[in-house]
DNA sequence: AAGACAGCCAACCGCCCATCT
DNA sequence: CAGATGGGCGGTTGGCTGTCT
C-alpha cells in the first residue's frame, strides 16, 4: 500500500485566495516551514488541496519575490536562458531568485514571445517557429545517460549565459548585484529586507483585495468583519511597517533547518540555499577560467547568432 | 456610454519522477 | 517489488482590467 491520500476529495476550494487564507498558509508555514504540503490542509483548516497551498506560497507569498516591472537585464538574462535552456522555466528562475517560474513563464507568453515575433519578422523570418528557432531540442533525448549529459551541458551553458548577460551591461552592475553568489540563496542573510518585501507583497495583496473586495461575491457576509480586521491590522503597515507581527509572522530563519529536513532531496526552490549558492560561486568562480570553452562554443554559437 | 477586444496573470490541470508503505 | 501518493514542473485556462471602436 501506499501513503494515505494527499487531501480530502471532500470539498476543495478552488479559485483566487483570500486575504485570510494566505495569513493562515503564511503562519502554518513560519511554524512548521514549508514542506510537507500534505499536511497543510489538515493543520490549517484551509479547504485546499495540498498542490494549491505549495503553489500559492512559491509563487505568491515566498518571501524575496519581486514582481511586475521586469528590468532589462532580467529581460536579457530570460532572453538568454530560455535560448539555452528552453521553457524550462523552473531551471530559468534559479538563475533569477527573485522571480518566480511563473512569473517568468508569464512574462515570457505574454510579451518576450512577441517582441522576439516582431525581431524575427524584421529578420526576414527563416520560416521556424520562435520556440524552434530558439530552443535546443532537448525533447529527443530522454534515456538516463543522454539527460545526465544534457545536465552537465546545460551547466555549462548556463555558465556562458551568466558570463554573456553580465557582460553585456557592465554599468548596470549594480542591478545584478543580486546575482552574486552571497545573495543567490533562497533565504538570503539580508533578513529584513526579505521580510519586507514579503510583508509587502501580503500588503499589496490586501489592497487589491480590498479594491475589489465590494464586487466580488467570493467574500461571504461574515468576512466583512475579518476584511475590516485585517485591514486595520495589517493594510497599513505598507509603508510604515508597523509590523512586529510581521516581523515574527515572516521571520524564516527559525525554521530553514526544519525545512531542510521536511524537504526532499530535490533541489526545489525553498532548499535551494546550499546547492545553489554552491552552484553559483562555481559559476561565478570558473567566470574567465581557461579551458571551459569547448561545449560552450559549441552550444552558444549555435544559439546566439540567431538570436542577436 | 457601452460593447468588443486584447493583454495580463493567478490558478488549475495533467504529466512525470521520487518516495513511501 | 508493486502500487499509490507527494511534489515539481510546464502548459493552459479563465477572469479581471484596460483600451479601442
Amino acid at each position: 500500500m501506499g501513503r494515505p491520500p494527499c487531501c480530502d476529495k471532500i470539498v476543495v476550494k478552488k479559485g483566487p485566495w483570500t486575504p485570510e487564507e494566505d495569513i493562515v498558509l503564511v503562519s502554518h508555514i513560519q511554524e512548521h516551514g514549508p514542506g510537507n504540503w500534505r499536511m497543510v490542509p489538515t493543520n490549517t483548516g484551509l479547504l485546499r488541496c495540498s498542490k494549491s497551498c505549495r503553489l500559492r506560497w512559491t509563487n505568491y507569498l515566498r518571501p524575496g519575490i519581486k514582481r511586475g516591472n521586469f528590468t532589462d537585464d532580467e529581460e536579457k538574462m530570460i532572453i538568454h536562458l530560455q535560448a539555452l535552456l528552453g521553457n524550462r522555466w523552473a531551471a530559468i528562475a534559479s538563475y533569477l531568485p527573485q522571480r518566480t517560474d511563473n512569473d517568468i513563464k508569464n512574462y515570457w507568453n505574454t510579451y518576450l514571445k512577441k517582441k522576439f515575433r516582431k525581431l524575427q519578422g524584421h529578420d526576414g523570418g527563416h520560416g521556424h517557429s520562435q520556440d524552434e528557432l530558439i530552443s535546443p531540442n532537448f525533447h529527443s533525448s530522454t534515456s538516463k545517460g543522454q539527460w545526465e549529459r544534457r545536465l552537465q551541458t546545460d551547466i555549462h551553458m548556463a555558465k556562458q549565459a551568466l558570463c554573456e548577460a553580465l557582460s553585456l551591461d557592465k554599468s548596470s552592475n549594480s542591478n545584478m548585484s543580486h546575482l552574486k553568489p552571497s545573495n543567490i540563496g533562497y533565504y538570503p542573510a539580508q533578513s529584513t529586507t526579505t521580510y519586507a518585501s514579503s510583508t509587502d507583497n501580503i500588503a499589496r495583496l490586501l489592497q487589491n483585495w480590498m479594491k475589489r473586495a465590494p464586487k466580488s461575491s467570493q467574500t461571504s457576509p461574515e468576512n466583512n468583519n475579518s476584511q475590516n480586521s485585517f485591514n486595520n491590522n495589517l493594510v497599513g503597515t505598507g509603508s510604515s511597517h508597523s509590523d512586529e507581527g510581521f516581523d515574527s509572522l515572516f521571520s524564516f530563519n527559525s525554521f530553514n533547518s526544519d525545512a531542510s529536513q521536511s524537504e526532499n532531496s530535490k533541489p526545489n526552490l525553498e532548499n535551494q540555499v546550499v546547492p545553489l549558492s554552491l552552484l553559483e560561486k562555481w559559476l561565478f568562480d570558473d567566470v574567465g577560467a581557461p579551458g571551459q570553452g569547448d561545449l560552450m562554443d559549441m552550444s552558444l554559437g549555435e544559439t546566439d547568432d540567431g538570436l542577436f
